[in-house]
DNA sequence: TGTGGAGTTCTACGTTTGTGGAAATACTTG
DNA sequence: CAAGTATTTCCACAAACGTAGAACTCCACA
C-alpha cells in the first residue's frame, strides 16, 4: 500500500560507524553533566541525555555500561575542583579562609567547574555513587590538611564545619536560589562568609 | 483443578467502607512524610506509600487527588516549625543566634518536626512545592523578623546567610552523615555554631 | 426503612524507564 | 584485499509508575 519496499526515499538514520573520529563519548558526558545537573540522577533519563548529545541511547550502554557507569564516568571528569580547594589552604594560615572561600565560589560558577559540582549535589539523593562523592568532599581531604601534620582531632569537626557552611551558602546561591543570596555579587558573598570559615578554620571558640 | 469456582475459602481483602473512624488518611500523611524524607518526591511512589499505610492506592487519589496534592498535604502538616524558629528570634538581641541555632537542631531531631523538615529537603529537587518551601524558609520568614521594623536591607543578607549556614551543616549532619558532625553531641554542634550564627544576624563585618 | 455519600479494594490502561540484542557501517590490522 | 573490531542505529522487552474507573461496603440521615 503506503510502503514502498524498494528504495525507501526516506531513509532513517543509517546505522553503522561515523567516518572521522566523532567526539561522541565527550558529548555525552558533556549532556549527561548537564543533565545530572539539572534534574539530578533518576530525573535525567537516558534517552534525554542521548538525545541532548545528538545519538541513540545505546551508545551510552556501549561506551559506559549501565547508567551508574555513566554518572561515574561523569563525575570522574571533574575532579580537578578537590584539589584545588586543597591547594587553596595551602601557605598563610591567617588567610586560609578567605582563599577557602574565594576558590569554592569561583569554582561553582567557572562554565567547566560548576555544573559538575552541581551534578554531584543534584545527584546525591538518588545515587550512591554521588552521595559517596559529595561525603568524601565534605569529609576526609580537607580535613586531613586542615589537621595537617599535627593530627589535632579537634579541629576536624571545625573543618567539616567550614566546608558545611560553604555548602550551604551554594546551596541556597545556586540550587534554592533564595533571595538576596542569588543575586548578590560573589566577591560581596566571599567577603562576608570568609571570616567565619576562617574562625573554623583557626578553631577559634568564637565568644 | 486448583480453583474452586464456587465458595472460594481464600477471599482476598475485601471492598468497602470499614467500620469504626479508622485513621486511614492520616496513616497515609505519615507514610508519605517518611518515605517523602527518605526517597525524595519523584523515589517514593504512591504504591509504595500506600503499602506502608496498609492501604490501597486509590485511596490516596480518594483523599489527596493526585501526587502533587498528596505532598501539599505532607508538608502543610509540619507548619509548626519555621513558626518555632522565628519565635526564637524574639527576646534579647545578643543570644538570638545561640537560641535560633538550639531551636534548629532540636527540631531536626525531634520525632515529629524532623522527618517533615528531612522531606522537605529530599523532596525539592523534584518537587516544586517543596522547592517553594524551602525557599520561603531560607528567605522571607526569617529576613523579615531580623530586619524587623527600622527595615534595614543590609541585614537581610545576613539573615540568609546564616539560615544557609544552618542549613548546610544539617545537610552535612543528617543528610549526608559526614564525620565528625554525624556522631558529634548535638550540644557541641550548637555551641560550635551559634557564634557564627550570631555574628550574621547582628550584621558584624568580623575582621 | 431506604437512599445517598464516604471509605475501600481491585483491575487496567498508557507512558516512561533501563536494558538487551541484532544488524549496519566504518576503521584497522594482517 | 580480507578479517576483525569499534562505532552506531533500530527494535523490543519487562518492569514500574501515575492515574482512572468500577464495584463493594458501611454509615448518616430523611
Amino acid at each position: 500500500m503506503s510502503e514502498t519496499d524498494e528504495q525507501p526515499t526516506r531513509r532513517k538514520r543509517p546505522s553503522g560507524r561515523r567516518t572521522g573520529d566523532s567526539g561522541t563519548r565527550q558529548a555525552i558526558l558533556g549532556a549527561a553533566r548537564d543533565l545530572f545537573a539539572q534534574h539530578g540522577y533518576t530525573g535525567a533519563s537516558m534517552r534525554a541525555i542521548a538525545g541532548r548529545a545528538g545519538v541513540d541511547a545505546g551508545l551510552i550502554r556501549h561506551f559506559f555500561g549501565d547508567k551508574s557507569g555513566l554518572i561515574a564516568a561523569t563525575l570522574a571528569e571533574g575532579t580537578t575542583a578537590p584539589d584545588r580547594l586543597v591547594a587553596a589552604l595551602r601557605g598563610d594560615p591567617g588567610t586560609a579562609g578567605m582563599r577557602l572561600t574565594e576558590t569554592y565560589f569561583a569554582l561553582w560558577e567557572a562554565p567547566d567547574t560548576g555544573p559538575t559540582l552541581a551534578a554531584v549535589l543534584r545527584s546525591a539523593f538518588t545515587s550512591p555513587k554521588a552521595m559517596d562523592l559529595l561525603r568524601a568532599s565534605v569529609g576526609t581531604r580537607i580535613q586531613e590538611q586542615v589537621i595537617g601534620v599535627h593530627g589535632d582531632p579537634e579541629r576536624a569537626a571545625g573543618a567539616a564545619l567550614a566546608v558545611s557552611h560553604l555548602l550551604g551558602v551554594a546551596i541556597a546561591r545556586y540550587v534554592i536560589e533564595a533571595e538576596p543570596l542569588a543575586t548578590m555579587d560573589r566577591a560581596d558573598v566571599v567577603a562576608r562568609v570568609a571570616p567565619a570559615v576562617q574562625r573554623y578554620l583557626a578553631g577559634e571558640s568564637g565568644h
